[in-house]
This record gives C-alpha cells, structure tokens and sequence, in this order.
DNA sequence: GCAAAAGTGTTATCACTACACCCATGT
DNA sequence: ACATGGGTGTAGTGATAACACTTTTGC
C-alpha cells in the first residue's frame, strides 16, 4: 500500500449481532451477561472489534460463531451506529447483524460467555445503543420476511405448517386465517411435503414439510403479501 | 473517558453518498472527477472521513452541503462496505448513503470539485467499490420507493402527475398506464391539487400537485403498489 | 362418540389492468 | 378542425378474507 492518509482520525470498529431464536413459542434474542469491561454484569449484544483482516461479514460470522459454535447461519448486515458517545469507554463505530438460528441447534456455549435466550417482548436493560439496536433489527426482520422467505431459518430442517404459521404470527404480533395461511404458504411452491407427520401437537398429526432450497434461491421473491400492511414497517 | 480499548485495530471511516437527481428526462447521479490523491483524475462519489465528534449521518450531510450548497436533503444510509482492500491506500470502512435532491435547486459547486451529472444508466467507471455501491444504492432506492413516497423528493414543489409519472418510469424503466398511475396516486391522499397547470409539456396543460407534507409524514406508508413485483428487488 | 386440531371448499368483495373514451387548447 | 397530450369511465379479471365444512385420531 502507498502512503496513509494523513490528519484522519481512526476509530475502533465492532460488529454485534442480533441473534434471533424461535422455540415453538415465542421469538427469541440471544443475549450475554458481560464478564468483561466496561459494564461488566450487564447484560448486551454479542459483538466485537474487527481485525485488521477481516470484513465486518467475516468478523460477523466469526463471532457468532464462537458465540453458538455454528457455522454457516444466516446473516444480515442492517444498520451501522455512530453517535459520538455510544461507547462509554471509547469512541466505537458499530455495524450491526441481525442472524436466524434454529434454537434447538443451539447448545450452550463454552462457558466463556454467560449466554440466555429472552423472548423479544421481554428482555432486561441493554448496554450503550444495544435496545435500539434490537428495536430496529426487529423491524428489519419484520419487513424483510414479508417479501423473503428468512423465517425457515428459524426452524428446523422439517417443520410443520403450524409451527410455521405460529411463528408468522409472533414475528408480526397477529394472528392468520390457517387456510389462507396454508394456500399462500403453499402457492409459492417452496414447500416440499413429506410423507410424515408430527403428532405432537395434536391427534391427526400434520404432515412435515421441508423448504425446497433450490426453488428457494430463485423464488424467493415469490413471497407474496402474507402479512396485512407491509408498509408500515419500515 | 474511561481507559481505552487495548489491542484493537482502529481504522479511518468515511462516508460515500450516491446523490440522485431528476432533470425531467432521466434518473442522474452526481460524480466528481479527483483532484486529489489517490486516483486522481478519475471518477468517483463525493465522499469523506468521519471527524472525531460527528456521527456518519452529520458527516454526509456535511459533505452533501459542500458538495452542494444544499441542507435538509434526504439521505439514508443504507450499506457499510469494510472488504479490508476495498481503499488502496489504507485500510477504510465506508457508510454509504444516497440522497435525493432536486436538480434545480443544485448549482455549480464552488468549483472546488469537478463535479458532473451523469445518467444512471451511462455514467463511467468509477474508483474503489464505487460502481457497486451505486448499484447498491439504485436497487434500494427502487425498493424503498416501492412503499414510500420519496421520490417526490427529486421533483420541485410543484409538479405534475404526468412529470411524476415519467420518473417512476425512469426509476423502474418501465411504462404505467396513465389513467391506472394517477388514480392510485391520488388514492394515497398525499397529493393537494393546485390552480394552476404547467403548459410547457402539452396544449392542454397539465395541473399541479404539491405533496401534503403533513399526510406525508404519517401516510408515507399508503403508497401501495405502484410496481408490479416490488419483492424481485431486493 | 366426542373433542381438538389439521386441512379443504366456497363465496362475496375488492383492487387492479386494460382500454375506450372525453376534454382542453395551440396551431 | 384536428392533433396532442391530459384526464375519466368502466368491464373483466384475479387475488383475497372470512368462514363453513370435512378429516383424522386419541381418549
């Protein structure tokens, strides 16, 4: 490389992540209680600095990685946060991932990080800019899963239409007609039913599907009006 | 301050801004040919380096202003590019936004730039990343302008639905139906129709419209499918 | 048989597309 | 009067929402 820039100032860069969990139940956010300075004993992001080498993807997947010990997860750069004063200790720009996991993949993390899952209505006090941050990667998820098929990343390899529908209905906070839901779900032809069903929830059992994923890369965009108002969201 | 992180690599950060401009005619982009190192000579977005107390959007709107000349202009940021070698002179993260302003209202700079409107769809090769971010940047602005009424942000005070028109064609490079367009423009109740016609584009005359900002602001989101497959786009 | 949840069918409504038509005016 | 672009009317189509209905199975 030729000469530096001259008279610049140079700042720390972090990447945190939002990570998203669904449990059959509720939405869910991975979140840790810090060991570490600053603001040790408070509860944050995962996030860290980016190294010299490393793009902010790299560093993203890096430490969810170390986080989750999973590779591979979906992520989503969406906003980066530079207020002056955002970090107590030193000026720190953060750009800002939002990831979907299936929760049950997860384990608990090596012990180096106290890690918990909350659900997205009711999580503790977060450090710096952290709230806002997952205000604002709740609506990204939001907006984005009304024209993209994301939320399969949440759930299991096979999954039922129930199960999809009620996690439709926590991301968006209401509830869908079952046979409207299954029609449109179906329509988009990324579904791939199987032959089995999952009788846990009730006593006909409903039939499993799995997301057809080469359909999926090319007809993703197929994800056609499954929520009301759209717009509103962003 | 406390004591400062330890160990962390610290980079310069900058901003880019993709600035849209509408001249009637065609969708446009403002480039500037360098006067400075590196690349001099060459083409490139308007951009700089994040100062010690200002947050990326006060940088983008400082540098669209000495660009410009313009204040309140409507900016997003809407990516973070950090590939380690995307500068080649030093390693630097750039927050990208793009603007939206009106060309009429844009005067010369004050000469300390050479810069230059170019059509979005024939504008040169540019430094860095800088072709990617506006590809970047057109793709979200078709998006954004989808479901949000933005774009009137390129047209002057006063304008007409057939101007209107003629840039959501540009924007999407696509044809409406006239009579299907201003129906559902108007149907968003975002539009106050006014006395006088503009006479320059046809015999009849075409009336004015002004944007009722303060439905605007409340109502951005009843803008309702004015593109056929908004969900292809992002 | 009954309860409970899965899944299917049906209809009224609504929004949209396409296209025909009328309007105002400068030449 | 007629060409030009602005603006309105309307019938056919297709997607949607709401809800009634049938299916399967454990108890």
């Amino acid at each position: 490389m030729a000469a530096k820039y001259i008279n610049q100032s140079r700042f720390t860069v972090a990447v945190d992540c939002i990570v998203f969990g669904y449990d059959g139940q509720n939405l869910k956010i991975l979140l840790i209680k810090r060991a570490f300075t600053p603001m040790v004993g408070r509860w944050s992001l995962m996030g860290g600095f980016i190294a010299k080498d490393e793009s902010a993807d790299e560093a993203a997947a890096r430490i969810l990685e170390s986080l989750t010990g999973l590779k591979n997860i979906y992520q989503e750069q969406f906003y980066t946060f530079s207020a002056p004063n955002r970090d107590t200790r030193e000026r720190t720009i953060s750009i800002a991932y939002f990831s979907l996991i299936d929760i049950k993949k997860y384990k608990e993390p090596s012990s180096e990080y106290h890690a918990e899952w909350f659900s997205i209505k009711d999580y503790p006090d977060l450090i710096f800019d952290h709230t806002e941050m997952v205000k604002i990667a709740q609506k990204r998820l939001q907006y984005k899963a009304t024209s993209h098929a994301i939320l399969f990343e949440l759930l299991p390899d096979k999954f039922t239409l129930p199960l999809l529908q009620s996690l439709f209905e926590d991301v968006y906070g209401t509830s869908f007609d079952k046979g409207n839901f299954s029609r449109k779900m179906l329509s988009t032809g990324l579904l791939q039913k199987q032959k089995d069903k999952d009788k846990a929830g009730s006593k006909k059992g409903a039939f499993f599907y799995k997301l057809d994923r080469k359909h999926y890369q090319q007809n993703s965009h197929k994800f056609l009006k499954l929520v009301p108002n759209p717009n509103s969201l962003l």
